[in-house]
DNA sequence: AGACTATTCAAACACTCGTTTGAAACACAC
DNA sequence: GTGTGTTTCAAACGAGTGTTTGAATAGTCT
């Protein structure tokens, strides 16, 4: 067994970040790429070191297993994601829920469906909502449980306090679900609905549509909410 | 090479469907829950074989590939879905948009997310359309064009003649991402919104949640279109 | 019964995968 | 330069995959 320094220079420069030599970091992004495009089963460890120029060898050295590869392209998925594009770059001029929603959406599809830049996080995201792995529960403390919390925030204030958890959370999905659909279904998309599918503009167009449609089904539900908890004494009128 | 009867009886008894030897149909049952469960790669055909209790070259010996198992598998969920669950029953009664919108998402609900019958054929069908195999073609000619050409159908009626096909296209899709959503993020979901999900009563409260918001999506964007094509000639109003 | 085909079976083959190995190359203090 | 610890490398290992093989069994018609 190999000596075995997960942990590079722990006990030096207490200051700098993993530092990273070149092929590790080289490593960790190929694999970024690499997992965002075929999930963790199908990725194999073989095309990822061709991919960084280095040797098979160089995953068991540098983070010991696949699962271990998967973690750390997890952790620094999140970190650039999170200085590249910050969350709270999209709600800065967000004041109204409307607006909040409409960042919210705008954000995600940044995130999860756009794929220009070296945005594997949102990707990575998607893929272990659906098919779970090991890393899961970090996912979700770190990651996804935040964004639900600021989704149902968001779709609470649309709906009011009389809403209950079960409209909440059944709004909140129909939202999520839109966005999702986009990145889930591409291929279908790209085959059955031609036009240059997934061009900037399009995916603007497709943010823009998806909160428009969720505004309307969120205030037809709002109305839904208000007429039970408070009916109208005058049954006897028209809606 | 084997002498390959791939289709037995073929000279004989013209009359008879395929007629399936006892093994046939048990391999042709393990393995529709086999892909469903695990798609087409993660499937193996030890597993399939050793649910059918059948030896491991019967795949071979009975479809030629694994290929020609999920093939044959296709054609007979789609054969058993539509004898089963007709499409037609679900629109007996449903004459306006709204009742066929309903309708449909009440289809899809019972024939993706809903697990209890042999019912494989829908969730065969979402997987195709998040990781295509080359059955994709006549899966697509088959089942998914047709069905797209139904909600499409739907949706154009609610948005009325002046809609565009982006729009139209569009609407469809947040309907489908919608209900496919509750398919696709089914481990998340039932991490993280507690109580009996994914229960008959579940689902059927999901259905109508999304139907309730998609019409108030159509509608609006109805309203939408309507403003936009016969603009009103006092343009100087308050909207 | 006999001849012939259709079907089943245990075993092996060829291939890919993640992981390990032991030696070589490198870096750098002394 | 020597020595020590870190990093890279080609090669192999062991497990799992789809597929094939050739013999054994079951079935069916004459």
């Amino acid at each position: 067994m190999p000596a075995g320094p997960f942990q590079p220079f722990a006990h030096l420069h207490p200051v700098a970040p993993p530092v990273a030599t070149d092929t590790r970091e080289n490593v960790l992004l190929a694999a970024g790429e690499v997992f965002a495009h075929r999930g963790f089963k199908d990725a194999t460890i073989r095309e990822i070191c061709e991919r960084a120029d280095a040797n098979i060898a160089a995953v068991s050295y540098h983070f010991g297993d696949k699962a271990g590869l998967y973690a750390a392209v997890l952790e620094y998925a999140y970190a650039i994601a999170s200085q590249r594009a910050p969350i709270e770059a999209f709600f800065a001029h967000a004041n109204t829920p409307e607006q909040k929603l409409r960042a919210m959406v705008e954000m995600m599809f940044t995130r999860i469906v756009d794929q220009g830049r070296p945005s594997w996080h949102g990707v990575l995201m998607a893929r272990e909502m659906v098919e779970p792995t090991s890393a899961l529960d970090h996912v979700v403390t770190q990651s996804i449980a935040p964004m639900w919390k600021r989704m149902t925030d968001i779709v609470h204030a649309f709906l009011g306090p009389h809403a209950s958890e079960a409209e909440i959370t059944a709004a909140g999905n129909s939202i999520v679900g839109q966005i999702l659909h986009y990145k889930h279904a591409r291929p279908i998309i790209v085959r059955m609905q031609h036009g240059q599918a997934y061009s900037s503009e399009q995916i603007d167009y497709w943010a823009r549509h998806v909160a428009d449609f969720s505004v309307a089904g969120l205030h037809a539900l709002r109305a839904a909410i208000d007429q039970r908890s408070t009916p109208t004494h005058d049954s006897g009128a028209f809606s």
